[in-house]
DNA sequence: CACTTGACCTGTCCGC
DNA sequence: TGCGGACAGGTCAAGT
């Protein structure tokens, strides 16, 4: 599957700002409702004849802004995808580097025409993600956005906030508090094995045994692997995709997701796969002690 | 309140 | 080849 985590999430941002915005959506196509749950009536008066204004992203939710004071919400969740296609490569085939080809297609869960006959499609294989619409103003207000922890990648982001938003995890896995989205925002489980691995620490290791100099080292760390992945295009695990349709190249450069039975690149040792907070979880059994 | 587990889904892979 | 079960892992609800 894939994992949209941040760098993902900030890539589909980066496409689509480039692609959508300015565009009036003319007419929505859905057929799974919690893909899209929102009332035919509502959609008639505040999505169809909007334009989209503005893309936000917080955490790992997109926020397309309509002209309407309406936003379109997306969470892709685990296989969610949002891929553009132009009147020129409607109904494509597959290019080398993407994974997708005619669309739509049977993982297509919501199609949006703009005016000008170009699509955006909502493509979601295992129906966990959602697209919603919701008035612009009370999207602050929603449940996981008031308590959603600071964005890693902002300049806000210090140690010290760091240190502070961990003390309410204290007792659980340092793993499980950085997929914790209310500690901070936007880490799945790639990033948290990669940031863990560089800070050679081990992911079960509870919290309040994290040595101060090594929490140092995580903070650096996360900043560290989300910057690159994003330069990077975000990581392509299974099926995700950027704007586009296109894969991104992080995993390439992973240094313990999914190398199992491969060798450390700083000692040598057999990197293994175990299973921390619930979730498959990679570590070099020597750097990473206990 | 802190923490863990199960549910939500579909597709793939592995062992028999 | 077919088939059952484990696994993939983001978030929320429900349970301890």
């Amino acid at each position: 599957m894939l994992m949209p985590e941040l760098p993902e999430v900030e890539t589909v941002r980066l496409g689509l700002s480039r692609l959508i915005i300015g565009k009036t959506v003319s007419s929505v196509e859905h057929d799974w409702p919690k893909s899209f749950p929102n009332a035919k009536e509502d959609v008639d008066q505040f999505l169809i004849g909007s334009k989209i204004v503005d893309i936000r992203r917080r955490a790992k939710v997109l926020i397309l802004e309509l002209s309407s004071n309406y936003s379109l919400v997306v969470h892709l969740k685990m296989t969610g995808q949002l891929v553009y296609r132009g009147t020129e490569n409607f109904g494509a085939g597959h290019p080398n580097d993407s994974l997708i080809g005619k669309l739509p297609d049977k993982s297509t869960r919501v199609i949006f025409e703009f005016s000008d006959k170009t699509h955006l499609f909502f493509n979601d294989q295992r129906k966990f993600g959602w697209v919603r619409m919701i008035p612009t103003p009370e999207v602050a207000n929603i449940d996981f956005m008031k308590k959603v922890g600071p964005e890693p990648l902002e300049k806000d982001f210090t140690f010290r906030v760091f240190e502070s938003r961990l003390k309410r995890r204290k007792n659980s896995t340092i793993k499980a508090a950085l997929l914790d989205q209310t500690v901070l925002a936007g880490i799945g489980n790639i990033y948290a094995d990669e940031s863990l691995w560089g800070a050679k620490i081990h992911p079960a290791t509870k919290v309040a045994d994290v040595s101060v100099s090594k929490l140092r080292k995580l903070h650096q760390e996360i900043i560290y692997v989300l910057n690159l992945s994003l330069e990077k295009g975000g990581s392509t695990d299974r099926n995700y995709v950027n704007a586009e349709g296109k894969k991104g190249s992080y995993i390439d450069f992973a240094r313990v997701f999914r190398k199992e039975n491969l060798p450390c690149y700083r000692c040598g040792t057999v990197i293994i796969k175990t299973r921390v907070a619930g979730r498959g979880t990679h570590l070099c059994p020597k750097c990473q002690k206990l």
